[in-house]
RNA sequence: CGGGACGUAGCGCAGCCCGGUAGCGCACUUGCUUGGGGUGCAAGGGGUCGCGAGUUCAAAUCUCGCCGUCCCGACCA
């Protein structure tokens, strides 16, 4: 491709709208361009690395699975029969036609391929299968933000496997984990697999590919010892010991006059966080719960979800936690509730002793309590890690990290199987429901987590099984006619060798040149200058910043030799 | 949905507090110049000041309403 012919809007300045370092760079190496919150438009740089992207996805994906195209547009009763019409909310874009018929523009295809395999699969025999679609994907965003990091419309490759049995899935979800793993490889990432949350859809395995990198939004943690790497939904840990003093003291109530956040109590009392134990209460279908953790933890909304078995719930409003415990917020406790609530305790306070908690009394609260002696909650891990907790593996400081999700793979169970009425015929002739997994690559976060994780002052680097073109060509002066002479022999050859390259044969200062072929995203570029008469050029490593002459038959050569 | 900020030429911004009919840099056009990290000179083109209403002789500027965009939080199978 000519530069000269080509559309390639470069911005010398920062949008002002854009924060983190892709959407910046994106914008302005003529990429993208935003329509509206959330909604971009892919300038011709941006949709020839997602397509070569889409196009290793494809191939890979090929090897275990068969891809469909399905309609963006879904009717509403497939939904209902799933669920998720009610369950999704505000994030369903819905619409309707001109009967006034219910739409909504698909934010994943469960639904539609189940309801193809209702209608189609009859017998065990024809499983197991794996369907997958590669196609854009509508979430109504409560908040767009960060670039392309989080958008309205987005492409995602979704695959689905129907299997027999939880053997069968196994096998389909471990097909899926090798060929993510190969996809993310040929995309030239550096990638960690962490265990994830499986969901409030009934998941029972899951995990998630994700980009370690500030301008993600999840949080992960991880062990450098011993490789576990989990979602901090799900991550657990042995928090640091703390060993409480030894006395036989018994319970004793005790006021504590507008101490009521756990820092105000620990300074009123002179005792570390540590040693307090802080009461949650939220409201569990329609029953009050009490959740005591560590005064110095957090808790974990997706761990509290699992510990709740699925049901849903809200932390309680202040009213409803007088009713129930007979203290508002700030002094509530597990000992002397004012009516009998079910208590679940952080697993992380077993076997401590002669903690402070809430008096359930405005302004009181009560020392030397013991978990198991003077109450007898149900033990749940619903703290959430921090950086510095000991691995659960192997014991070692666990590290914590924000992390942009470039996929996920996990055991969806019959959920949508049975709701949309996936039947077969076993061997014996019984009717079974087949089981499910779910599997998603978003194909513009592996463009985006490439360049959070390549990028400097003047630009960013994409590995060249992605890059828009592998290599640029940059004639400093035209005029010369022995540069431009041998720009264009250099272009014609390598294009012959079957190599994306593009030619900067515009009327620009070299300068001008430089700067833009540093911002776009090529990871080579070959200048040709001063010695082209003696047919020598230079062939420059962006990401390395590192430059060698050689003569234009070794060309070929130098740029294989370049280091990923 | 709660909190905050912003909206003036394609992009980045000033002007607004203190009302008098819009300016700077980059980009763009033409000519000359220059030719290894966003050359220099000269001459140009381009703006319903987000939208609507109000106050006023007069509104980018003051008031009210609306819309849009971004950030923090909530949310995110």
């Amino acid at each position: 491709m000519r530069w000269s012919q080509s559309f390639i809007p470069t911005l010398r300045e920062a949008p002002a709208d854009a924060e983190v370092a892709s959407h910046i760079l994106l914008v302005r190496a003529g990429y993208i361009r935003q329509l509206a919150a959330g909604l971009y438009s892919y300038l011709p740089l941006a949709w020839r690395s997602l397509l070569k992207i889409q196009a290793i996805v494809r191939q890979e994906m090929d090897t275990i699975g068969q891809e469909f195209q399905l309609p963006a547009l879904h009717p509403a009763e497939l939904w209902q029969a799933s669920g998720r019409w009610e369950l999704m909310g505000g994030n369903l874009f819905r619409l309707k036609d001109r009967w006034q018929r219910d739409l909504c523009l698909g934010m994943t295809e469960e639904e539609v391929m189940a309801a193809i395999a209702a209608r189609e699969l009859r017998s065990y025999k024809q499983l197991p299968q794996i369907w997958y679609q590669i196609q854009p994907k509508f979430r109504d965003e409560p908040r767009p933000r960060s670039g392309l990091l989080r958008v309205r419309e987005f492409i995602m490759k979704d695959a689905y496997s129907f299997d027999v049995d939880e053997a069968g899935l196994d096998v389909s979800y471990q097909k899926h984990d090798r060929v993510y793993r190969r996809i993310f490889e040929r995309c030239g990432l550096r990638y960690v697999a962490v265990e994830a949350h499986s969901g409030a859809m009934g998941g029972s395995q899951s995990q998630e590919f994700v980009v370690l990198g500030e301008a993600g939004e999840d949080m992960v943690a991880l062990c450098q010892a011993c490789g576990y790497a989990a979602n901090l939904e799900k991550a657990s840990a042995v928090p640091a010991p703390f060993a409480d003093p030894d006395t036989a003291a018994q319970p004793e109530r005790f006021p504590t006059p507008n101490a009521r956040t756990i820092a105000e109590l620990a300074a009123f009392t002179g005792e570390p966080a540590a040693r307090l134990a802080k009461s949650l209460v939220y409201i569990v279908g329609d029953k009050p719960v009490l959740v005591l953790l560590r005064g110095d933890d957090e808790a974990s909304e997706a761990k509290l979800g699992t510990a709740f078995g699925g049901a849903e719930f809200r932390p309680a409003h202040p009213e409803e936690i007088l009713a129930a415990t007979g203290a508002p917020p700030g002094s509530v406790g597990p000992v002397q509730l004012a009516t009998p609530v079910r208590v679940l305790a952080d697993q992380s306070l077993r076997g401590r002793r002669n903690l402070t908690v809430g008096g359930n009394q405005e302004g009181f609260h009560i020392r030397h309590v013991t978990p198991g002696l003077h109450f007898q909650p149900e033990w749940v891990d619903v703290r959430e890690v921090r950086g510095g907790d000991a691995c659960p593996k192997c014991g070692q400081p666990l590290q914590v990290s924000q992390a942009v999700e470039i996929g996920h793979i996990f055991k969806l169970g019959r959920k949508y199987s049975q709701g949309l009425g996936v039947r077969v015929l076993d061997a014996a002739g019984q009717e079974i429901v087949p089981i499910m997994g779910s599997y998603g690559i978003g194909i513009e976060r592996i463009l985006t987590a490439a360049i959070e994780q390549n990028h400097d002052a003047n630009g960013f680097w994409l590995p060249k099984a992605i890059a828009p073109f592998e290599v640029v060509i940059t004639p400093t002066n035209l005029a010369d006619p022995a540069v431009a002479a041998l720009a264009q022999q250099l272009y014609n050859d390598l294009r012959a060798q079957g190599r994306d390259v593009l030619l900067d044969d515009r009327e620009e200062r070299p300068g001008v040149k430089f700067k833009d072929a540093d911002l776009i995203g090529i990871p080579a570029r070959i200048t040709v200058g001063k010695k082209a008469a003696a047919g020598v050029v230079e062939v420059v490593d962006r990401a390395h910043r590192q430059t060698i002459e050689v003569s234009t038959a070794d060309v070929p050569t130098a740029l294989a030799e370049m280091p990923e």
